[in-house]
DNA sequence: ACAAAAGTGTTACCGTTACACCCATGC
DNA sequence: GCATGGGTGTAACGGTAACACTTTTGT
């Protein structure tokens, strides 16, 4: 940046967007947290729950506020999307506004349907809707969540961010229904998922087990972050 | 984003700082070209040539103006990196400027060498610098530096970038020769990333040879991007 | 006993790896 | 002829995909 610049310089507020998936495994559903606008621009319309950042504020911290006013939860994986950065993209950009854009810097989140708890006190209505059943948003927030969704595809295929968003403890079930919910039913059967995750050597049965109904009772996992290390930078595959 | 907050909103001057690689695939380097800062802040260190964001100005073209302005080129690739946005990244957040940040969202940028013409008329001493060699930066640039080495090194190997950069016809080994400077040797053989990538059909022999001194002629290949299509979201590995 | 859930085993197949080898040109 | 760069072939190996099968529980 060279400070000494020309008189035509932008000015700017900075937003943060969230794209929150919650993964459904009972039901099998991937859900997106939106919110109903109450104000102008684009009053009544679904979007996607944001701020603009404040002062001494990180982009970070200001992602997790708009969060935490919402939901309540433990396990979370939070990433930095991309920031859509165009000049027209709010239509409060008046001309005679003295050139003041609107930066919009997304986030995308993803916690457990179970156990993330609404926090229904909001006025605007917060409310998960189905990836297949998402309507039309305001702003260009139907671009940010369909670009967040092809990250946590990809993402979820070569990097371990399960286990940021599953308790300590799970089985080896609930990481196959995850993923399956996530990726959908095709992307590996059970058995050669198991295989393949148990040879890589980062998760450990910790001999406890749970029952669930019927059927034979399943060990408890856990993942260990140092086993995996050496694994970091490889283009290791889950899948 | 909600339009009704209380009044300590951040205001943000928006910047586009650069990491601009080209490879040399003479001299097997790959480099990074920086300039040397005129004025406070950082006065005489090398930083990522960048460029505050004008009126009506997208980000893209606020990083291809920057590029332009230092060198000459035909080919390239450019994709927005990661927006760094916390407080102080910049000694001119002074407490009494009501609170104004300095945003950088950074870019970079694949060209090459052979290719890529130094526009000296600059004041600021525009060099190419290798990529082992990189001195001490201003600001953060060089956390965004190797964020943006990190993300080359990934992207080549899943996305066909390097087509953007190299010219209509290229041999194979000008190819490998990319893959190599970038990569390192190690990536794999010659005779196996032929194989790989002929299979995957997206390459077509021209029929057309080059000689290049001694050695038998080189058929020049043309990429089809028609034919990659079908292979966009797959996660193929190009090494 | 039987269904349900968890976990193991088997086999054909395909891609990767590490080479050795052949081809065409300049000097 | 021989060095140089370009291109082909092959055989061992290991991972993947699709499936059958066994084990342990609840009812």
């Amino acid at each position: 940046m060279n400070p000494i610049e020309p008189i035509e310089l932008a000015d700017f507020k900075v937003g943060v967007d969230n794209v929150i998936f919650s993964v459904d495994t009972q039901q099998n559903r991937l859900l997106v947290l939106l919110i109903k606008r109450l104000n102008y621009p684009f009053s009544s319309y679904w979007s996607l729950p944001g701020t603009l950042v404040r002062q001494g504020e990180t982009l970070e911290k200001a992602a997790y506020r708009t969060l935490s006013e919402l939901i309540r939860v433990n396990n979370l994986y939070l990433e930095q999307l991309y920031t859509f950065g165009g000049p027209n993209r709010d239509p409060r950009e008046l001309p005679e506004s003295f050139g003041v854009r609107y930066l919009s810097v997304s986030y995308f989140a993803l916690v457990r349907y179970e156990e993330a708890e609404l926090i229904q006190k909001q006025s605007n209505f917060p409310s998960w809707y189905m990836i297949e059943k998402i309507p039309q948003l305001a702003f260009d927030h139907n671009q940010i969540l369909d670009y967040g969704y092809q990250r946590l595809k990809s993402k979820l295929k070569y990097s371990p961010i399960v286990f940021d968003v599953l308790p300590e403890l799970f089985t080896l079930n609930d990481l196959y229904q995850f993923y399956t919910t996530i990726l959908g039913e095709n992307f590996s059967d059970y058995s050669n998922f198991r295989n393949k995750l148990l040879k890589l050597g980062f998760l450990f049965d910790t001999g406890v087990k749970v029952t669930k109904g019927a059927g034979r009772p399943a060990s408890l996992y856990r993942f260990d972050a140092p086993s995996f290390a050496p694994l970091k930078d490889q283009p290791l595959l889950f899948i």
